[in-house]
DNA sequence: CCTCTCGTACGAAGATGTTCGTATATGGCT
DNA sequence: AGCCATATACGAACATCTTCGTACGAGAGG
């Protein structure tokens, strides 16, 4: 899967699955907030098996999910297409705005200013 | 509009508005790169301003588009889902898709570093 | 005044996404 | 054996998105 996206119900799904690892219907049905019925998650799953963004294996009378597409891959098409097409591809932008507005604790600014460190250690 | 959110279409055609500040039918259809139609165009933005995210003035014969949505609420909206659904709701593991695998100029490191300052600034 | 061009308006067709009803299979329980 | 609970498979209905053909209107040039 190149450039892999996916449809809002998709993404629900295949969160769920990265949250977990793996999921059968029933977990991911479970694990979805809204009263979305069996059958369609099943479907999507499905549908996701087709496009090859998981897989599933026989467990007892049921099929256990999961993913092949990883998380980060995922984000990248999803985080570069947001970048430059709302954000004119200015990353700056994009930290702004993923900062702004929230409660950042000092802990985790302490991590993202350790991100940028460590970029510039290995790119001098 | 509230957690506006954006198809591919109608987000191709908003990026132009912000990039530009406006446009006409024709002016947008130019900037778009593929061979999409005029009518196609023109179809979109009528979705887009009964969506409200746009308007439009007279401009002689033809519509002059303006962008009603501003770029960072669309990103707040976009970007938020991401981060819940793709990273798990982590900003930092966001940062560190934002800036791995790209070549990220000093000085563009050295202003995402200013932006953790300053917030560090405004809430100590 | 007629027509050509450059616009918008609208409807419809095709693709994709979402949902669920129903059919069917299987294993366990009485 | 017969039945019930639990699974998957599949198709149909409905919504949304995308595209464009066609109709229609106004203004410029002959």
């Amino acid at each position: 899967m190149r450039d892999p996206t996916f449809s809002d119900r998709e993404l629900d799904i295949m969160s769920v699955l990265w949250r977990r690892g793996s999921g059968s219907v029933s977990e991911v049905q479970d694990a979805l907030d809204d009263g979305v019925g069996y059958t369609t998650v099943l479907k999507i799953l499905q549908i996701l098996e087709k496009k090859g963004a998981v897989r599933h294996e026989v467990e007892g009378r049921a099929y256990r999910y999961f993913p092949l597409v990883a998380s980060d891959t995922a984000g990248e098409t999803a985080l570069s297409r947001i970048r430059d097409k709302i954000f004119g591809g200015s990353a700056e932008l994009v930290l702004a705005q993923l900062i702004s507005g929230r409660e950042v604790s000092p802990e985790e600014l302490e991590r993202m200013r350790r991100i940028l460190d460590e970029l510039e250690e290995s790119e001098p």
